[in-house]
RNA sequence: GGGCGCUUAGCUCAGUUGGUAGAGCAUCGCCCUUACAAGGCGAGGGUCACAAGUUCAAGUCUUGUAGCGCCCA
């Protein structure tokens, strides 16, 4: 083996022969009682990974791998989704470049354009995910608009359709004039910004006066159907039922009084503008007004408008009228004022309630099934508050809008004859039967919402609306792993439409995993140029590239020497490679449950450092192996020691696993491989191995913990720990091809003794203590010792004679000598194991004021732990009311600081007299 | 306005059913000791945001306050 840990080499051996040997099939294991399936939530086809999959896929991917080795029958079942108005979009831009618009160009050849483009760039992910390692079942990739899958949803919609649970409205709509297409209430994003509240005269119709409104939209007050106030208001209680002259109109509309009117907000009279706000439309429904719609689709003023104003985009309509207004002495005054105007989250532009033609989902009968399965725990939020979120929603739901005007998506089963009548069916040719033979039929122009597609994926996947094979071992799936800014998109969709057409839960678990950020805790995104392509960690970036990479396509030159300053101070150096495991171990160590997770270089360089542990670990027992390795031989106390401590380890990891703890996990197991392992069994096993009653036991245990650790790795780490088992294969007298077919290691209760522990703790205190004097004493590490022992006892007498190889070895201690009790030591350097008291003779070599000082210190710690103990042991309610154990406890803490108090008091004085 | 979170060492975070506050990184010493300097050994560093309550005992449970964040309307 080499010295360093390379991960390039190591991941370049294994990322496609995995693949090739078919590891990651789920057929494997097919006799297995149990099955495990995980569905990946699929990424946009065209997109590629970014720091929230790559952590997500870890996370699915430490499960699946998992499972697998547990011997279950495991599909992780991959694919990626159409993501119609983002890929629209992307081609639409590509065409622009071009100067052509997809309507020159017509429906069927803009469809192969997103064909071409889906063909061209749609191997970015999967690509990527290879890279991750994602065991993935490849076989099974699907795309949501595959056959079998457009198949499925043209099925759920005739059903639903059928149930009248689907249905076709004229209705107000979230509206993108710049896609122009319908959105849902979930596309849209609503923050705060500075805008103006206009303040406008409305002049009655047949008297002197007016009536004063407030609105930051002075360009709709072209459809208004009325002024309202609120019926309580003494102000306007006369004025209700008096007419106003609209501005810049010929129209008179009258005052209403309705409860919907807020008496506080602006002047306490509103303008009502049904076609064009949502809450105007229901009070204009009740008072049954007038709905002038001004704009046009893509909200330009339309024919409503008066003929000044046609063809003025919506925001030079706005300065236009304001002109007017102010020009006819109407605008009264101008202020500055924050609203929150609804933005298209695709396009940014903001939203118009518009009236359209549009099909909806009755949403209500399909979400009080979804809400019981989890109130009854068939289904469980991970952490479990989310269930929260889901009911707040789920209990206030609104019928979700699934028709878009666009062109890529899958078009919506339903036709219309020349009168407008509609046929939903699977075909035409059903369509046709049920409109008879001869009537002319016109398909719907409008595609389905993606999320649509989405919501069937757990079982459309599988084979639904066929009964596969499939769909029987592996639905209900175990675990959904995804973020909480999806729970209602799709999530909450999810479940309805599994309860609705298989008939159970999609799904048993949903893990909701935090939000990957930077290191300064923002959201990573493309516009504040922080984001960090999960494989430039893999493979390293230099410093100009990555500026290349942040700022390329910036329309902004501004923000573009932001952000290179940005990341110039963050990454002086670039990024170096740290390769795939080191990313997975740190994604994996960072999946606590809380909501935001900062991800730094420090971290994933500390991660990258511990494969390198790893490695030099398995390189140290290689080399320490010569021949047969003998399963029977005698094991030493470190060895058993050591066993134990596995067992404990390999319950932990299985405990946090459940726990969906992969924080945890990976902690233990860093810690275990760190610490214990390397840092003391190593260790233990040098003076071990050169001694021949010991070696064999060693020999077998070292070989032993490795073999299992890189098991339990393995679903964190998979290449690096291949690779070690490839390299270890000999001595680990395996067959394998791949240690992915070698058996999850099981607690075995036999090794998991506490024996050891005592002789094991002793050895470590002697160790540490005889360290610590070095340190406090600026002793050189290497320098052998002699030293005395007094108070002992018979174990004391025992572990010394044992484990002098040890001591010698790990403490450097070149000589121990038994002191008897009332023999006087000469002068020295004290520790405690217990009673038993180790003397280090100052021979010249110590400073005394040094021990005086270190003494002291010693001996404060100690009085400090005396009062604390003491002040609880003389609290009689404390030792009445605790449980026996921990006053106890308490007592044997205040007896053995009494104890070392006192030996080392002794100590202090004899010392200060010299 | 409604809901959900967060506040623990310089930084990033763990902290099980209440029982002496932990890790990584950073800092400061000393060491290139034959697995590993991507390393070893040792050390320092915390009024657990604040206040009150329950309890023998509170980082942990309850209530309130402050600051920050997210979601929904």
């Amino acid at each position: 083996m080499e010295k360093t840990y390379n991960p390039q080499q190591i991941e370049a051996r294994y990322r496609s022969s995995w693949e090739e040997q078919n590891l990651f099939s789920s057929a494997a294991n097919s006799t297995n009682k149990n099955a495990y399936c995980i569905m990946l939530p699929p990424p946009n086809v065209t997109g590629s990974l970014h720091m929230g999959h790559a952590f997500q896929h870890t996370i699915m991917d430490v499960l699946t791998r998992y499972h697998r080795a547990g011997g279950e029958q495991t599909l992780w079942q991959p694919g990626t989704d159409h993501a119609g108005i983002a890929t629209q979009m992307v081609v639409e831009r590509q065409l622009a470049a071009q100067n052509i618009s997809r309507d020159e160009i017509g429906r069927e050849k803009f469809l192969e354009k997103v064909w071409d483009w889906k063909a061209q760039s749609g191997g970015t992910i999967t690509a990527q995910m290879r890279r991750m390692g994602a065991s993935v079942d490849w076989q099974k990739e699907r795309f949501t608009m595959d056959e079998g899958l457009s198949a499925a949803v043209r099925k759920a919609f005739v059903e639903l359709h059928q149930e009248g649970l689907i249905y076709r409205g004229k209705r107000l709509v979230n509206w993108d004039p710049v896609l122009q297409t319908a959105v849902s209430d979930l596309e849209v994003t609503n923050t705060e910004e500075n805008g103006f509240m206009f303040f406008v005269k409305y002049p009655f119709a047949d008297d002197d006066g007016y009536m004063k409104i407030a609105t930051t939209r002075p360009e709709t007050i072209l459809a208004d159907g009325a002024l309202a106030v609120n019926p309580a208001d003494e102000r306007y209680k006369k004025m209700v039922g008096k007419w106003v002259k609209v501005p810049l109109t010929d129209r008179k509309i009258p005052i209403i009084a309705d409860e919907y009117v807020d008496m506080e907000f602006g002047t306490g009279c509103v303008k009502i503008t049904p076609a064009h706000d949502f809450n105007d439309w229901e009070v204009g429904k009740r008072h049954e007004m007038e709905i002038i719609n001004l704009f046009t689709a893509d909200a330009k003023m339309g024919k409503n408008a008066p003929n000044a104003y046609q063809g003025l985009d919506r925001f030079a309509a706005r300065k236009q009228i304001i002109k007017d207004l102010d020009a006819q002495g109407l605008l009264i005054e101008t202020k500055p004022h924050k609203l929150t105007p609804p933005r298209g989250d695709r396009s940014g532009t903001i939203l118009e309630p518009y009236l359209t033609d549009q099909w909806f989902v009755k949403v209500a009968p399909l979400a009080e099934p979804a809400i019981n399965a989890v109130k009854n725990g068939d289904i469980r939020f991970v952490p479990e508050n989310w269930n929260k979120t889901y009911y707040n929603w789920m209990e206030n739901i609104q019928d979700w809008c699934i028709s878009r005007q666009i062109w890529w998506g899958h078009r919506i089963p339903a036709w219309y004859d020349e009168n407008g009548n509609i046929f939903v069916a699977y075909s035409l040719e059903d369509a046709q039967k049920q409109a008879g033979a001869g009537v002319v039929l016109k398909q719907d122009d409008d595609v389905l919402d993606t999320w649509f597609s989405s919501a069937l994926w757990p079982f459309s996947t599988l084979g639904w609306p066929e009964k596969t094979a499939d769909l029987a071992r592996f639905y209900p799936t175990d675990v959904l792993v995804t973020g909480f800014d999806i729970i209602f998109f799709w999530v909450a969709r999810m479940i309805m439409f599994g309860l609705k057409f298989t008939g159970e839960i999609p799904f048993k678990d949903i893990y909701i995993t935090g939000l990957i950020r930077d290191g300064q805790g923002q959201k990573m995104s493309k516009s504040k140029g922080n984001v960090l392509d999960p494989i430039d960690l893999i493979d390293g970036i230099s410093l100009e590239d990555l500026l290349i990479k942040r700022t390329g396509g910036m329309m902004q030159p501004k923000m573009a020497d932001k952000i290179k300053k940005q990341t110039k101070k963050e990454f002086a150096d670039g990024i170096p490679a740290f390769g795939t495991d080191a990313l997975r171990f740190t994604f994996s160590a960072l999946a606590s449950f809380g909501r935001d997770i900062r991800f730094e270089l420090k971290r994933i360089e500390g991660y990258r450092n511990f494969c390198n542990k790893l490695w030099n670990a398995s390189r140290f027992v290689l080399m320490n192996i010569d021949g047969k390795i003998d399963n029977n031989a005698k094991l030493s106390i470190a060895d058993e020691w050591i066993l134990a401590r596995l067992q404990k380890a390999k319950s932990k990891v299985e405990k946090h696993l459940q726990d969906y703890r992969l924080d945890l996990m990976s902690q233990e197991l860093y810690e275990f491989v760190w610490s214990d392992y390397c840092g003391w069994y190593l260790e233990f096993s040098k003076p071990l191995l050169a001694d021949k009653a010991s070696k064999a036991g060693t020999q077998a245990t070292l070989v032993k913990v490795l073999g299992e650790m890189i098991i339990m790795l393995h679903p964190i780490i998979p290449f690096i720990t291949e690779e070690i088992f490839s390299q270890c294969n000999n001595i680990l007298g395996k067959k394998s091809a791949s240690l992915m077919n070698e058996p999850y290691p099981q607690v075995e209760a036999n090794l998991a003794t506490t024996q050891s522990l005592k002789q094991i703790n002793w050895l470590q205190t002697f160790i540490s203590s005889i360290r610590k004097i070095r340190s406090d004493m600026n002793i050189a590490p290497n320098k052998p010792l002699n030293c005395f022992v007094q108070n002992f006892n018979k174990t004391d007498e025992e572990y010394l004679d044992k484990n002098a190889n040890i001591l010698s070895s790990l403490a450097k201690m070149q000589t121990i000598e038994k002191l008897g009790a009332d023999e006087q030591a000469c002068e020295s350097v004290t520790a405690l194991v217990g009673k038993m008291k180790i003397l280090i003779p100052l021979a010249g070599l110590i400073d005394i004021e040094e021990e005086i000082k270190r003494l002291k210190k010693e001996i404060d710690k100690l009085k400090k732990q005396q009062t604390i103990s003491n002040a609880k042991l003389s609290n009689e309610k404390f030792v009445n009311s605790a449980p026996e154990a921990i006053v106890k406890a308490e007592k044997q803490r205040l007896t053995t600081a009494e104890n070392a108090i006192n030996d080392l008091s002794k100590q202090l004085k004899k010392i200060t007299k010299l």
